[in-house]
DNA sequence: TCTGGGGTCCTAGGACCC
DNA sequence: TCTGGGGTCCTAGGACCC
């Protein structure tokens, strides 16, 4: 879904369509949060998802700024993916406002399916998307991201070497900004500079798993099935005060409300745990984590509490803290 | 100066067991 | 005095994705 967050809220206040949209935080640029969505109109200034709020004030103080509205999101988002299921059941979601079909099997061409999705989901629902078609998930991901928005890109086997191999190494899935500049080191710039690397190379470089993959999606190779349901392995919550704090009573009191909020997801969900983790990011951003894993598994707010206390009680705070987190893992279903 | 929130997966090291 | 090899579980941190 192109533009996702931003364009449900040009559904719900048509009247600033052309208008620069930015959503992210509560919806104030003077306070900390940052882009979750950008309309095209205001990435023309340079403001991108994940940009610091104030930074995006500054490039565009002329856009609408609007709050994060989950709800909405998750109710197009619910009728987006019931669209898809229409086609076939093989459908993963990823996030809220994307997913894999794999239509191999409805013996239907992709391609036509494709274009009946984007006019159904335009008329629907009133939003444009960006489809790629290609052998397989790696590759439909990488065609989705080539032509936004209103993209429709096919990758066909024969052209895969030669559409990848001049794309910069950034653009392969897993290569973030690290992992970027660690291949920049090694004097690789672009997706064929990495085909040409020998994979003992990477594995040495990058680990056993990461070496690997590198060299596997560098040749547009990618095996892994589309999966329409994974079990959690964790819940979690956490919150970036507005301020810094030093007040042991209000990050107390803070955490306390996050693992009520995630016992409740816990319970919801019909899961146990057995591991409870604390997060602490300090001024300098320089942050921990404090996990302990008990015997038995649990879903009492007592008892999860009370191990949250025993891992609290051993943390320094020496510094200023500025977000704290809270989670669950070692999950069961009751 | 600034850097959200909810997730996943991987690695390295230590404890422990046979 | 010198002490293996394999496996599992746990913790902490880091990278990445949306």
């Amino acid at each position: 879904m192109d533009a996702f967050f931003a364009s449900v809220e040009l559904k719900k206040r048509p009247e600033l369509k052309g208008k620069p949209i930015i959503v992210g935080g509560d919806g104030d640029p003077a306070k900390r949060g940052v882009v979750s969505a950008a309309s095209y109109e205001a990435r023309k200034f340079g403001v991108r998802s994940g940009m610091p709020l104030r930074t995006a004030y500054k490039k565009c103080p002329q856009a609408i700024f609007l709050p994060v509205d989950f709800e909405a999101y998750e109710n197009e988002s619910e009728k987006f993916m019931s669209i898809l299921r229409e086609y076939t059941p093989l459908i993963e979601s990823f996030g809220l406002d994307e997913a894999f079909m794999d239509v191999t099997e409805t013996g239907k061409n992709a391609l036509d399916i494709a274009r009946e999705l984007k006019k159904r989901i335009r008329e629907e629902l009133g939003l444009t998307t960006s489809v790629g078609i290609a052998p397989n998930k790696l590759l439909a991901k990488m065609a989705s991201d080539m032509n936004k928005p209103n993209g429709f890109t096919v990758i066909r086997e024969k052209d895969i070497e030669k559409i990848l191999s001049l794309l910069p190494v950034r653009k392969l899935w897993g290569v973030g900004e690290k992992t970027e500049k660690r291949l920049h080191e090694l004097d690789i710039k672009t997706i064929g500079d990495l085909a040409k690397a020998p994979v003992q190379h990477l594995v040495r470089n990058f680990g056993e798993a990461f070496g690997r993959m590198l060299y596997e999606h560098s040749h547009g190779i990618d095996e892994s099935p589309v999966v329409p349901f994974y079990e959690p392995s964790s819940f979690s919550r956490e919150v970036t005060f507005q301020e810094d704090t030093r007040d042991l009573y209000l990050i107390k009191e803070t955490l306390f409300e996050l693992a009520k909020d995630v016992t409740d997801r816990l319970k919801d969900n019909e899961y146990k745990a057995r591991t409870v983790t604390l997060k602490i990011r300090y001024r300098d951003f320089h942050t921990i984590t404090r996990a302990k894993t008990v015997e038995e598994l649990t879903n009492s707010f007592s008892d999860i509490w009370a191990t949250a206390m025993e891992i609290f009680n051993k943390i320094d705070f020496p510094k200023e803290v500025r977000l704290v987190g809270f989670k669950v893992s070692g999950l069961e279903k009751n």
